[in-house]
DNA sequence: CGCGCAATTGAGTTATATCAAATACGGTGG
DNA sequence: CCACCGTATTTGATATAACTCAATTGCGCG
């Protein structure tokens, strides 16, 4: 369990500009004289459901970008319960903080199989200094970030148990390329709900006996979006 | 009520140079070359308590410093309740999603006499060109918003209302510069916690009993910060 | 088939919301 | 300076929602 494989080495990223993604992440708009710039090891890594990415306090010198699957942001209280204060999905950044050198403020663990990016700080800066394109991009993603953590206290954190797992389910819906999405253990919907995985439970236990919910595979959902939306939010 | 005074309309910004707080805000680091590249004018503004910087929604090309004082952000709910997602203090910035063109996430509201200074999106956009050190001012000002959010969700929305009641006073009394701190309504208090006015104000009663809390001016208040964090972190 | 973990369900307890009333407070005008 | 008014705060009683604890069910996997 949460074995780390890491798939290719790609000394120089010489592959990065073919990614298939690359609309999406953090390399959209550099160039060919952008890439040639990277003198260091961008390694594409993958991970298996529960493995842990990063730690809260390690110093690490890379940023990661999610290239597929879920991936939360947990940080722990003082009396050893956890918080989840942010899911990343394609596209996303995780580590921010390392770019300026700050230890990590929280547990990256993967949800879902997970393949990530990792980037070494290093890359970052040196292209920053060169390419304003990698700014822009850089600075939506703190945008979109905290517009995410904005969200996550207005619709996740308010309102009753119910309340917060439909806004739940609608947010992790909304964010599926899918029609169906993923969907977490109670315990997980607990963490970022703030309420107890038993609350959680009876909540999607009842959306489900509404026909609201239907769980499909194995930790994949669907929702009917008009009819919870009408009634919660 | 919620009248605006516009006090110097610094054209050029000759003065920014000068300003007392400048080692704590964005142009802490801007040099002389810096300052004359300002072309748009800054101006400095004050706010009586209880005023409205800007509304969500709004379009608004500047970002805010905050000089002195306590701002409030807050998203309404579709319900028409709102609930508050940061407070912003000495050096902090308002208004940052203003800088990628998006409208304004929050309303902005004043909880003190507040002086900022609105700083046209212009102005930062040029200077990002050419002076690599505001965008590590700004870099810094995205990562401390950021982890702001993180504490204000792991902190200020888990656990009982008492033990949010008490995280806040002592998040307050942390980032006040003075022994004693800024002690919000009751009702914001409850638009921060996710609590009513009520819980809000059963836990400060109860904690003024306790003599952990002590009430001094209006709106100031101490903490004896061992026993409240003994108690509750 | 049975094991282990996650999810569900229920009963009992506690905390918080709700509703209503009383009190304290600051500001205003006489 | 004092009386009054509107607002914020405090307090209490009750209803409701959530938590806690425990037991049961469901499910995937070996």
């Amino acid at each position: 369990m949460k074995t780390i494989q890491i798939e290719n080495a790609w000394r120089g990223a010489k592959r990065c500009k073919n990614c298939a993604i690359r609309h999406l992440v953090l390399f959209a708009d550099l160039d060919q004289a952008d890439f040639d710039r990277i003198h260091h090891p961008i390694d594409d890594i993958e991970f298996e459901p529960g493995s842990r990415i990063y730690r809260q306090g390690d110093d690490m010198p890379f940023v990661y970008t999610v290239r597929s699957g879920l991936v939360k942001l947990e940080q722990s209280r003082p009396n050893g319960d956890k918080r989840i204060v942010r899911l990343l999905s394609q596209g996303d950044l995780a580590g921010l903080e390392n770019l300026s050198g700050q230890v990590a403020e929280h547990d990256a663990i993967t949800m879902d199989h997970v393949k990530v990016c990792r980037i070494p700080r290093s890359v970052i800066n040196s292209l920053q200094r060169d390419t304003p394109n990698l700014h822009n991009a850089l600075m939506q993603r703190w945008q979109k970030a905290l517009s995410g953590a904005d969200n996550w206290i207005t619709r996740l954190s308010t309102g009753n148990a119910k309340e917060r797992v439909a806004r739940l389910l609608l947010l992790l819906d909304e964010n599926s390329t899918d029609d169906c999405f993923f969907l977490p253990t109670r315990e997980d919907m607990g963490a970022m709900l703030g309420i107890t995985t038993e609350s959680a439970s009876k909540a999607t236990a009842e959306f489900r006996r509404q026909q609201w919910l239907k769980p499909l595979s194995q930790n994949r959902a669907w929702i009917d979006t008009t009819k919870l939306h009408r009634q919660f939010d």
